[in-house]
DNA sequence: TGCTTTTATGGAAACGTTTCCAGATGAGTA
DNA sequence: TACTCATCTGGAAACGTTTCCATAAAAGCA
């Protein structure tokens, strides 16, 4: 039933030589005659031998294994950064250990520490709190090289990511340059989060450099509902919004829906700008502003330190990439007041599809 | 610099005792006088002490791993899944190494490859060919338990999943009793997943049941820009074509993109019903009609039946678990032509939201 | 007290590798 | 022929665990 995995030493038995012999043909590590050589290859080939990566490892003391961990999948910037750090992994010959922290810091912490049971040889990662994160602690008394993902720390530590300070100046430019002047800052997770407290911040700096009112500030939770709430709240408020900025895409285009739900329009009534640039922000109606960022990329890069760490036995450099941004116009970004052309700002991203007139009934 | 991590023989050095006892200590596997027990979880805790799991699978033929595969990170269904893989796995103490296939078979082998190397304890994957899998093959050659997610195969095998031909059936139903007759299957990578032929047929079947004339079959590729000139070409070759179903959410989303530059509108000119329910789909406006299916629970589930067959060390039942679905309706599913009342379709998915009247300027 | 039984403990083998070292074989040179 | 020197090969230690087995000490019982 249970047949045992075929092993290094069934080859060397079947082959009548040595383990040795076997690891130095297979690994060609090491000196063999030609005869020798091609009957352990044929054996292995014939047993259908493959390597026990566990066993090897141990010896090795290298589990060409990679931990990632993210506060969730749910969020497609995350999904799109797992995507580049896989592919760049796979491309190196590394395999990668997920986790998923939940926004929790406790269980970052406790992933970390499976992690390293797990000898990984790295990791890759997006943590709560990056400037006093026990996770990253962990990590660095083990000296298990790692490079962060999105997170923006105060304190020098190896990451990738953008500048959100200023990419959000980027949004409060767009916002003043289509007329607006009195707008809200959306926030998730604001207390949890340092991108959002840096967005926020850059946001709120470039709309007083140009002689704007702050931003009103609104925190909202995971509940969508809550999300109606605070908006109709805020609106009735203040009524001299015009513009809202949310802290992420998938924020802005639920804040799309809850403006739709009070009876109000995008862009005529509230214009809308979102920040990540994920892929759906392109595919709705109307499309989203938002600063667009590389999240694949940020994965890849990210990976792409943590080997070459790696592989020089070093860590990485405590310095941030900072990846670039753009500002990618959407029809959720109107004018407040035709103060300047239009033409001014980016094209909308749009399909320049030839709009074929087909005819349909009642159309 | 490099300081050696510490292993349980440095504990039982500094204990004054021998591994095995720390061993026993540790994992509370057999007896210790209160004394070297105290003695022992001292040590341990001062030195830092943490397995390396490494040597323990190795001895224990337990790797407490379980080996991830999927298409694509960029579906949302994906990543939803995963999601509740991940929080499974972790419940049972399992971690997860992830691969992704790009929907390309061979890629799909070789991960496996690896992962068996690895020495994963089961696996949990979405594969393309479900009933001549090269992947699936190794995996029962290796008597490494599997559970397929969103797969249908016609072989018995372990999975979990959705009947798409029901469910299909269901999408037909829908756009028949809103008076539609006229329609057209969008599919994306049709030859290679047997997800969207089995859509396929379930819509033509229950469409033909009810007299009307088979869907207009439309495969696009990756390549959003063709799916807009083939939409262009299906509704002027085909101009009574009142509705769309689309293989999955995605594919739908960027149809009514494509419907929307060719200048008509949804539902009005153009009803569209999608697959998955994934959660943007109920953020857009109009929102989507699309036949819900649990995607985190299809990940659980897989992952539930993987771990419950390693830990009674035989493979899981070759059947399909057949999850519930629902039909979800939404704003992009109109009246084709008023023959029953709106009322008997399920209320669209709108947060019921007091529609405050909030006083805008101009609204 | 002398016996059996329980309780603690350590030595050593095993899991599947890699690699150091030493021995053996064969070819080349003096 | 005797020597050196590559070339090939196998034994054995090591990586960090668990666990079987044997031994030693303590406890229970007559």
């Amino acid at each position: 039933m249970s047949q045992r995995r075929v092993t290094i030493r069934d080859v060397a038995n079947a082959a009548g030589c040595s383990i040795a012999t076997v690891s130095r043909v297979l690994n060609q590590s090491g000196p063999a005659s030609t005869d020798t050589r091609d009957r352990v290859l044929a054996t292995a080939s014939e047993l259908g031998f493959s390597f026990n990566e566990l066993g090897r490892s141990l010896q090795s003391q290298r589990s060409r294994t990679l931990g990632v961990i993210v506060p969730s999948l749910s969020n497609p910037v995350f999904a799109a950064a797992i995507d580049g750090v896989q592919a760049e992994a796979a491309a190196a010959g590394y395999q990668i250990l997920l986790a998923c922290s939940n926004y929790d810091e406790d269980a970052e912490t406790r992933a970390v520490r499976t992690l390293i049971g797990k000898q990984i040889d790295g990791a890759v990662m997006t943590v709560a709190a990056p400037d006093d994160s026990p996770a990253l602690a962990m990590l660095s008394a083990q000296e298990t090289p790692y490079c962060l993902m999105f997170n923006q720390p105060e304190t020098p530590q190896p990451g990738v990511g953008v500048d959100n300070v200023a990419a959000s100046a980027l949004a409060a430019d767009m916002l003043i340059k289509a007329g607006h002047r009195n707008t809200a800052f959306l926030a998730i997770r604001f207390a949890g989060s340092e991108r959002a407290r840096l967005r926020h911040d850059g946001f709120r700096a470039r709309l007083g450099a140009a002689g704007c009112p702050d931003p009103v500030l609104v925190e909202v939770h995971d509940n969508p509902r809550d999300l109606d709430a605070r908006l109709a709240a805020l609106l009735s408020d203040h009524p001299q919004i015009t513009a809202l900025y949310a802290s992420n895409d998938m924020l802005a285009l639920s804040a799309m829906r809850a403006v739709r739900a009070l009876g109000l329009r995008v862009p005529q009534d509230i214009s809308l700008i979102g920040f990540d640039g994920i892929a759906i922000a392109e595919m709705v109606e109307p499309s989203l502003a938002t600063i667009a960022t590389p999240c694949p990329a940020m994965g890849r890069e990210a990976t792409a330190r943590v080997i070459a760490a790696i592989e020089q036995s070093k860590s990485p450099a405590a310095t941030m990439t900072a990846l670039p941004f753009e500002f990618r116009n959407g029809g959720s970004l109107g004018l407040a007041a035709p103060k300047i052309p239009a033409s001014e700002l980016p094209p909308a991203r749009r399909p320049a599809f030839p709009q074929t007139p087909v005819t349909r009934r009642g159309s």
